[in-house]
DNA sequence: GTTATTATCGTCAACATGACGCTAAACACG
DNA sequence: CGTGTTTAGCGTCATGTTGACGATAATAAC
């Protein structure tokens, strides 16, 4: 039965929006290949560990993070040959969308963990910048149609807060009327709490926690209209 | 190195439309585990191979189709523990959607592979129920924002045959003037070939080639009317 | 010819969208 | 206190999209 074994690891697109941008999770390598090369997070599966579970364990040991706070999903397999030069191995990669973390990065040398854009991540280790590209793209399409923006919010915020998220990941603007009216619209995607909180200026703005819904119907589209 | 290997097989989710219902190649186990309990195709993925190359490969075997008539997509990895008696086997799932196949099952025995409906097919062997259900999920939701309904059409079309491969798909009844209007108002989703064709009764119809739309905008949204 | 059947175009009300005006509620400043 | 600035959130309107469904065109069967 052992025809063909090969390594299987699962490796971590973690994404969250910090000092205004999206940003990566990249860690330093320590230990060749690619010894010094910046690299998504990721390790082995361990024996009768789950994929998800693996997934899980990461996160949790690069970021001190409740999975449960944010979103974490399979992205793919990545197992094309020569991707390690150590031999056969096979990648599941995993997308994170995740809140600003109150802690920088939790359980990790600061020197060999960093968040970066995607702009200044480019040239990493292994296969990790087709991964990451689709991890982006991934997450871009989702914000379309599943309430997962959210994901990057803290528990309780606020629309304009919701819509920086749009705004970020998807490197536009939005009329902050049209959008207040879609989001509080669109059935089961944010919940008002009662309680309102005043940001920087201005109106104090009510704070929202997530909705049960799985699906945004309607979707938002990414057609919307740029403000001046 | 050798941490932890697995052995990495790939199986298809093969679907197409035949006889008025979707169906599903499913294949009959000659061999232990599970020996005589019905399973998706798949097969170790070879020394050297790409994942993709591999499910190419597999998809070759058992349709004798080219992977080019369709569609292939990777579904996702399943490497829950125990999911093999065998031992570590991690499985990357392929979706792949087909149009009506002119001979049945080339290169394989008939009395070993079947094209099944999702309701004839359950308790299939390892966890093949559930990446059926997750290749279903995943076909039906596609079909509203890309132009993969025509990867289950034969080169030309016409489009009542697009709007029966919806229909067939999602289990229900779409109104054929409004489908009309808006496959052919969607911008590159089909392209007329200039050719008409007599289907069953009724008025010719122009046939229609795939357009190179990737994307539907605006989707088709499942939410379209039911016909008495 | 008449009838049955399907293709395709057209109409219309309901709804969604994008652009944008307006008021409300906070803070900063004098 | 009053005024200016900022952001929140509501309202309006023209335009586009959707679903329901009428009408006509083009074929085969008879």
């Amino acid at each position: 039965m052992t025809l063909n074994t090969a390594a299987v690891t699962v490796d971590l697109v973690l994404l969250t929006i910090r000092q205004g941008a999206l940003r990566v999770l990249l860690i330093t390598r320590g230990i060749p290949p690619h010894r010094g090369k910046w690299a998504l997070p990721g390790g082995f599966v361990l024996p009768d560990e789950d994929l998800d579970g693996a997934a899980m364990r990461e996160l949790r040991e690069e970021t001190g993070l409740d999975p449960r706070a944010g979103h974490l999903e399979q992205l793919g397999a990545y197992g094309t040959p020569g991707r390690d030069p150590r031999g056969h191995v096979v990648t599941i990669a995993y997308l994170a969308l995740l809140p600003d973390l109150p802690a920088p990065v939790a359980g990790s040398d600061a020197a060999l963990a960093a968040w970066r854009t995607p702009e200044e991540s480019t040239g990493l280790a292994f296969d990790h910048d087709r991964i990451l590209a689709d991890g982006l793209e991934r997450a871009r399409a989702k914000l379309e149609y599943t309430p997962l923006a959210t994901a990057f919010c803290p528990p309780e915020f606020t629309v304009a807060e919701l819509r920086e998220v749009y705004e970020t990941v998807w490197r536009t603007r939005l009329d902050p009327r049209n959008f207040h009216r879609k989001v509080t619209t669109a059935e089961g995607f944010i919940e008002p709490t009662g309680n309102t909180a005043i940001r920087d200026r201005g109106r104090p703005a009510q704070l929202f926690r997530r909705g049960p819904a799985a699906l945004l119907h309607p979707p938002l589209l990414r057609g919307t209209s740029q403000r001046g």
